[in-house]
DNA sequence: CATAAACAGGTCATCCTTATCTGATTTAGA
DNA sequence: TCTAAATCAGATAAGGATGACCTGTTTATG
C-alpha cells in the first residue's frame, strides 16, 4: 500500500524539471545530485519517463533530459502510473473473473470508489502547480 | 500500492464470521473453505487477527474461532491494518526526518491528504454493515 | 578525433509475499 | 483415560519485487 521508491525519485526528478524552466536541458547528472538520488538507478527512471512519453532526452554531450510537455500538462497520476504501473487497491478492481465472489462480494465497491476517489486526486494536481508551490499549510497525516 | 492478498483473506475470514452470526463458533477449515482460502496459510492470519484483538480463538475438539466484538465495532480499516501494518501511501507520510526536503516538499501534503482521505473512507465501513449488504450497485473503477 | 553524455542491458543482494509442512499443545467427548 | 479435533508456533521454500551497481554502446559537440 505504497509506492515504490523509484516513483517518488521519479515525482522529484520531473518536479526539478518543472522548476528548471522553459525549455531548460539538464543533466541527469545534476538531478541525481540536487535530489539525491542514486545517480545510476534514476537513469533507469529516466529511461521509463521517457518511453511514457513525459521527456526526451538528447545524447551526446551537452545532451540531457527536458519535459516533453509543459508542466501544467503533467499530473501526479502521470508519473506514478509511469513508473509503478496502474494504481490497484486490491486485485479485484483490476477487472472481471479475477474473484469468485465478484457478483455477490460486498467489498469490490468499497474499493472501486476509494480507488477512483485517490485516482481523480493524483490527476488534480500537475507539476505546474506543484513548482511554484513551496511547502502549503496542510494536514499532516500523522496520528 | 495494493493490499496483501493476507489482508485480503483476513477481511473475507472476518465477513464470513460476522455472516455466521453471533456467538456463532466456526473452524477455520470451513473458513477456508467457504472463502476459498488456502487452509495453512489462513492459520497464520487468524493468528495476527487474534493478536490484534479482532478475534477469539478456542482449541481442541468443538474449537474454532469467533469475532472478538459486534460486527458493527470492527472496521475494515481494523482488519487491514493489523495485517498489513499502517497504510502509507508515501515513506515521507510516515513521520518527521525522513526525508531530506521535508521542509519545502510541495508533493508531501498530497500523499498526507489523500492518505487521511483513503483512512477515513476505511474506518467508515464496519462488518455488520458489509455482512447484511449484497452487492450494491455502485462506481466500478475500471477506466 | 576526443570527450561528454545518454542508452541498453545484465547482474546482484535483499526483502516481501505467498504458501506449505511439521510437530506441539489444548480441549471435548466417548 | 483415551482419542479425535482443532488451534498454535515455527521452520522452510519458491518466486517476485525492490533498490542498486556496473559495463559497454551510441551519439553529439567542440
Amino acid at each position: 500500500m505504497q509506492i515504490t521508491r523509484q516513483a517518488d525519485y521519479a515525482i522529484r526528478a520531473v518536479l526539478y524539471l518543472a522548476r528548471a524552466g522553459k525549455g531548460q536541458r539538464v543533466a541527469t547528472g545534476d538531478v541525481a545530485d540536487a535530489q539525491h538520488i542514486p545517480p545510476s538507478f534514476l537513469a533507469k527512471i529516466v529511461s521509463q519517463l521517457s518511453i511514457a512519453g513525459l521527456l526526451h532526452t538528447s545524447r551526446g554531450a551537452r545532451g540531457g533530459i527536458i519535459l516533453a510537455r509543459d508542466p501544467s500538462q503533467i499530473t501526479l497520476l502521470d508519473v506514478v502510473e509511469a513508473i509503478d504501473g496502474p494504481i490497484r487497491l486490491n486485485e479485484c478492481v483490476t477487472g472481471e473473473g479475477i474473484c469468485v465472489f465478484e457478483e455477490t462480494c460486498p467489498i469490490k465497491p468499497v474499493w472501486c470508489d476509494a480507488q477512483v476517489e485517490l485516482v481523480r486526486r493524483l490527476k488534480s494536481v500537475n507539476f505546474a502547480m506543484l513548482a511554484q508551490d513551496q511547502q502549503t499549510e496542510s494536514a499532516n497525516a500523522i496520528g
